[in-house]
RNA sequence: UGGGGAGUCGCCAAGCGGUAAGGCAUCGGCCUUUGGAGCCGACAUUCGUAGGUUCGAAUCCUACCUCCCCAGCCA
């Protein structure tokens, strides 16, 4: 399981789909025979961030509708402010969108549209819909109004067409400093609908654009730009999330006024999930400040972040099509994302042996010289997958915590005089126990039965435990990244008076172990290949790898029975 | 407070006038050479609250309560 490949997308037919809202909202339409039965949808991101996993349900929403009715699905980036956005952005954009098994029909950019909005906006200003405004930002906010009383028109509402057409065009010539005058819709500035008091469509920005340079110095606002640019594409549904609610009927208004094609916008709820956070602010904050490592560091909750961390498309894809599509503003809990990763790496993931924090075994009884190759299930979830050798000698490594010199009740491992199963080896039964001078345990003495080679004792005693076990002599040593929850609180905007989600940071979110022991076949792992560290947790070859020294990060843990009785007794 | 949205099990979520799907989590049991996986079982007399309509209401009506969004020249 390579991390770099791009899983197809199951075709629409398989099984039946699980429905929503919008989805019936697409059925109507066709039955009805709206746009002649054709179905169009977008995905419109500002690239002023990475993608995160929010992003992915509006991703699957977006192209899985589109795909399964037979229609188109674009990749619009919303370019409309040059002092967010970058190339970088972009790039990282589409490789995510693709990487979750995507592939848009066309690739566009808001910008692509900036001439023609310009011709609109003149065409709204002969027919007295818009003109230049010369208050300032302040003023525009006095004049606006509260939530309870109405605003008040602007001095220069009333101002001749004329006169408007030709301060526009100086204003698109560079004439004004940024600022100072705005191209306004002549709206009701006593609506209800903040919205449609009198909206900015264009401010003046002197600034350098990622595609178009310095060719503009004015630009359109996301309510002048995006109804137009989907009804450009023909864009039949345009589906964003539910704090756009407001933003409708504007959107709608400028169709109209324009007599363009009729898009028309469907809101969803966005995404919430325990311990995270997804704001494109605050994880800019996270990597710009260095709480992180970067956008893909593997604890962010972006698709790169993600990736490394060793998630699969699949899996993502699928906690998508189950958490459902509604208009409820909810908080989905973390374990169900974990759940459908589980599943899908539990399917795929080769076993392997690692021991993370080795205990020296002895067995005693062995020859010294002799090595053995053992033979081991790859996935026994999957038989295709066949069959490997693991070397077994004299010396060997376990998992400190699969002993315990005074082991408490229903804890089944090694402890003194105990029999377990070493998997795929043999018997052994813990004989003696050697400890340092602070009193810590180095090494253990066993034996073993020869007579249980292979793991099965053929007077049919039985063991209570099976653990794992990598030879000495022939692992390697290996780095290890633990990650747990970036943020310690279930919500992590929940914060004390005068504190920021990063005092909810959990400090312990990432633990770096050196000197693990890997089984050898993982000297030269491939970066991105995932496995399952048996008994322990599937875990991603990371990209900071070298030769004979592999890095890996634990993507998630194995369920852990053992971890939850200790909980409890604890308690 | 004006406007807009929303309230069904701990979480997500079906349901759209005919008597509460499913998944996650949780708790039991079986099975097991991963205390993994798998399998079996338990888990809302009740749908924000209070009234009303109806033979019958989560679904219709009324009032109230709670939460979210909007006062960027962000998207």
């Amino acid at each position: 399981m390579s991390s770099l490949e791009s899983t197809p997308v199951p075709a629409a037919d398989e099984g039946a789909e699980r429905s929503n809202f919008i989805r019936d909202i697409i059925i109507e339409d066709i039955r009805s025979g709206k746009h002649g039965g054709r179905v169009q949808t977008r995905f419109p991101p500002e690239p002023n961030g990475y993608l995160h996993i929010g992003h992915a349900k509006a991703i699957c929403l977006d192209f899985g509708l589109a795909a399964e009715f037979g229609g188109k699905c674009n990749l619009r980036l919303d370019d409309t402010n040059p002092s967010k956005e970058e190339t970088e952005y972009v790039e990282a954009i589409k490789q995510d969108v693709q990487w979750l098994g995507f592939q848009w029909d066309g690739l566009y950019y808001a910008s692509d549209y900036f001439q023609q909005l310009y011709e609109w906006a003149i065409q709204l200003i002969k027919a007295g819909k818009a003109y230049v405004c010369d208050l300032n930002a302040d003023e525009i906010r006095e004049y606006r109004g509260t939530l309870t009383e109405p605003g008040r028109e602007s001095p220069y509402r009333y101002r001749p067409v004329e006169e408007n057409l030709d301060l526009f065009q100086r204003m698109k010539a560079g004439e004004f400093p940024d600022g100072s005058r705005t191209l306004r819709a002549k709206i009701d500035m006593a609506s209800p609908n903040l919205n449609f008091r009198d909206p900015v469509m264009y401010r003046i920005l002197h600034m350098e654009h990622h595609r178009t340079g310095d060719e503009w110095c004015i630009y359109p606002m996301y309510d002048y730009a995006h109804g137009q640019s989907d009804s450009i594409e023909g864009v039949t549904h345009s589906i964003c999330t539910l704090e756009f609610d407001n933003n409708r009927p504007l959107y709608n208004w400028f169709i109209e006024q324009l007599g363009i094609f009729p898009s028309q916008q469907y809101e969803f709820d966005r995404l919430s999930l325990t311990y995270t956070l997804l704001s494109k602010r605050k994880l800019l904050r996270l990597v710009q400040e260095g709480h992180v490592s970067g956008w893909d560091d593997p604890r962010m909750p972006t698709i790169s972040g993600m990736r490394r961390r060793g998630y699969t498309p699949e899996a993502i894809r699928n906690f998508c099509a189950n958490i459902g599509v509604s208009r409820t503003n909810g908080m989905t809990q973390l374990s169900y994302l974990e759940h459908f990763l589980r599943e899908d790496l539990n399917r795929h993931a080769l076993r392997v042996n690692a021991v993370l924090r080795p205990l020296r075994v002895v067995i005693e009884n062995y020859p010294d010289d002799l090595v053995e190759e053992v033979e081991a299930v790859n996935n026994p979830e999957d038989a295709a997958a066949g069959t490997r050798s693991l070397p077994f000698s004299k010396v060997l490594y376990i998992e400190q915590d699969d002993f315990r010199e005074d082991p408490p009740k229903q804890f089944f491992r090694l402890a003194p005089g105990r029999e377990v199963r070493l998997r795929y080896g043999y018997f052994i039964t813990c004989r003696d126990v050697i400890k340092d001078g602070d009193g810590r345990v180095v090494e253990l003495r066993c034996t073993y039965d020869p007579e249980t080679r292979g793991g099965n004792a053929p007077d049919g005693r039985k063991v209570k435990s099976t653990i794992h076990w990598v030879s000495a002599a022939h692992s390697v040593d290996a780095e290890v990244r633990l990650y747990s929850n970036l943020f310690s609180n279930e919500d992590p905007d929940d914060v004390a008076e005068g504190r920021d989600f990063l005092s909810n940071l959990n400090p312990e979110s990432l633990e770096v172990l050196s000197g693990c022991k890997v089984e050898p076949g993982l000297r030269e792992a491939v970066p991105g290949t995932r496995y399952q560290f048996e008994r322990l947790g599937y875990f991603c070859v990371d990209r900071d790898s070298e030769p004979g020294r592999p890095v890996f990060n634990r993507t998630i843990g194995l369920k852990d029975t053992w971890a939850k009785i200790e909980q409890k007794s604890k308690k």
